[in-house]
DNA sequence: ATAGCCTTGACG
DNA sequence: CGTCAAGGCTAT
């Protein structure tokens, strides 16, 4: 029925497609330019967001007392802070500030920022046909406002600087901008912009056209980009200098990613090439991740490895945004950080994904082991994939059945991931664990003290249950790794 | 509101 | 002139 229109080869950007196509649903700020301090415009909120529980995502408040006790260490002071732009007035007169000092050390220099011949213009001309917006990374058309962007990001700051707006995040103030998603939060879209660089007086007030931008706005350019670099060079010095001191093995983001890049091709069984997509993904609902996975319900044809591996990454981004934002993040070692990214990933994605599956599996929808192992044999005869396990099938079918009956809160998710990804491991020697211990016990505690709250006495059972599926999760994710059956999970997304 | 394309005008 | 970087317009 539906096949005819939509399946025409259509050769252009794929991945771009599907998220024009689902992206949007909800913005992650707010305009409160006014009085009103309101929530998120929920416009658009799909069947998703309509979850009778807690809508947050983060850990139960309790938590967080109970934990600042033990700690002694108040790790979210910063966490409410910045939420609001400042006025583009009050930015607009520290700008004029900076100008003022340049001036008064450097009297009469201004106007080298177009007699540049020296460094700058070679880089430029260099760079010329990659040039690539320092903001979200797409295709930049040239250097706006003193810095090199795509044509979105351009216009995002005149609007934001003409209009004198101001926006919020909903989030910590962290969230990752890049093409796919520079949407999803103005606040640090513009803060970003600020950060590297763009300068609000070179927004003209009077609106006037053409020409060019004046001195004293070339010399910011100047002055901005100076900062910059250096801030890049102190910092990539302090890093080399502390991995050489500590001597430890602290694997660079990229280097993390190519690793667990090739444990996931490997899981996966695919020998296709890789492209490392750019593209960082940020979370911190559920929304947003159910968000990466939407695209899979929507093809009429099979899944492909391709597909499976790109929202693979981006589940894998999330992750590791998610986990550096969690409250314990800074107060754990370097290495048992590393070790829990490197290691504990399959098991957040497969959670995830279950999690999705019962969300669409839950009501009527008929699920039984034979449609599932069904399912799988017709894939695999479609593609290359390696070839099935009734073993992993059938454990696979355990543990969905499990959390289709369970109907987990958005909460009890939360918890569930965390007690996933902190799990001891008596069995590990690479890395001291000993601080695990610790948290595990603050979360399982948690944990029993949300379903006291929320479940009183009508399921005694369902803090057991929980952790009994998180055993039978983890075990599973292993097991998927370690057959390269990653694949599997993917397979069943209905379509 | 966003972003791709268009027009403008100073400068070399 | 052509180039560059401002603003404007407008389909989505």
């Amino acid at each position: 029925m539906s096949a005819s229109r939509s399946s025409s080869p259509v050769s252009s950007n794929n991945e771009d497609d599907l998220f024009k196509k689902f992206k949007l649903k909800h913005h992650r700020t707010t305009q409160s330019v006014q009085e009103n301090d309101d929530q998120v415009d929920t416009a658009g909120s799909d069947e998703w967001t309509s979850q009778s529980t807690t809508p947050e995502l983060d850990v139960d408040p309790h938590f967080e007392d109970y934990y600042h006790i033990n700690t002694s260490k108040s790790m979210h002071q910063k966490r409410q802070q910045h939420l609001l732009t400042p006025d583009i007035d009050e930015l607009q007169k520290r700008e004029d500030e900076i100008v003022r000092s340049l001036n008064q050390f450097q009297p009469q220099d201004v106007q080298d920022y177009y007699s540049m011949d020296n460094s700058m213009k070679s880089a430029r001309d260099q760079r010329r046909p990659y040039m690539q917006c320092g903001v979200c990374h797409d295709r930049a058309t040239g250097i706006h406002y003193g810095l090199a962007t795509c044509e979105g990001c351009k216009g995002f700051f005149k609007r934001t600087v003409q209009n004198k707006k101001k926006y919020r995040c909903i989030g910590n103030g962290s969230c990752i901008i890049d093409k796919s998603q520079r949407n999803r939060c103005q606040y640090c879209r513009f803060t970003k912009c600020l950060a590297k660089g763009m300068v609000i007086a070179a927004v003209r007030f009077d609106r006037t056209p053409g020409g060019r931008t004046p001195a004293n706005v070339a010399q910011l350019y100047k002055y901005n980009k100076e900062i910059t670099q250096s801030e890049n060079h102190s910092e990539q010095s302090n890093l080399s200098l502390k991995t050489i001191e500590l001597q430890e093995v602290i694997m660079s983001d990229a280097e993390l990613k190519a690793n667990i890049e090739s444990k996931l091709n490997l899981s996966l069984s695919i020998n296709s090439n890789i492209s490392v997509a750019d593209h960082f993904a940020q979370l911190s609902t559920i929304d947003t991740l159910f968000d990466h996975l939407k695209p899979l319900l929507h093809y009429h044809v099979p899944l492909t490895d391709d597909l499976i591996k790109k929202t693979s990454h981006l589940l894998i981004d999330s992750f590791m945004t998610w986990y550096r934002s969690l409250s314990f993040y800074s107060l754990l070692d370097k290495n048992l950080n590393q070790y829990i990214l490197n290691t504990y990933w399959p098991r957040y994605i497969l959670l995830i994904v279950c999690y999705f599956l019962t969300t669409k599996y839950n009501n009527g929808n008929f699920f039984s082991y034979n449609t599932c192992l069904q399912r799988l044999m017709d894939y695999k005869q479609i593609s290359y994939l390696s070839p099935i396990s009734h073993g992993i099938v059938e454990e696979f079918f355990k543990v969905l059945t499990q959390l289709i009956s369970l109907q987990l809160t958005q909460t009890e998710v939360t918890l569930l991931s965390i007690l996933l990804i902190i799990q001891y491991d008596q069995t590990n020697q690479v890395v001291d664990q000993r601080d695990l211990l610790q948290l595990e016990q603050i979360y399982r505690q948690n944990l029993h003290q949300y379903e006291n709250g929320t479940f009183p006495g009508v399921q005694p059972h369902r803090y057991n249950d929980i952790l009994h599926v998180r055993g039978q999760l983890a075990r599973l994710a292993d097991l998927l790794i370690e057959k390269h059956h990653f694949y599997t999970p993917f397979l069943l997304i209905p379509n």
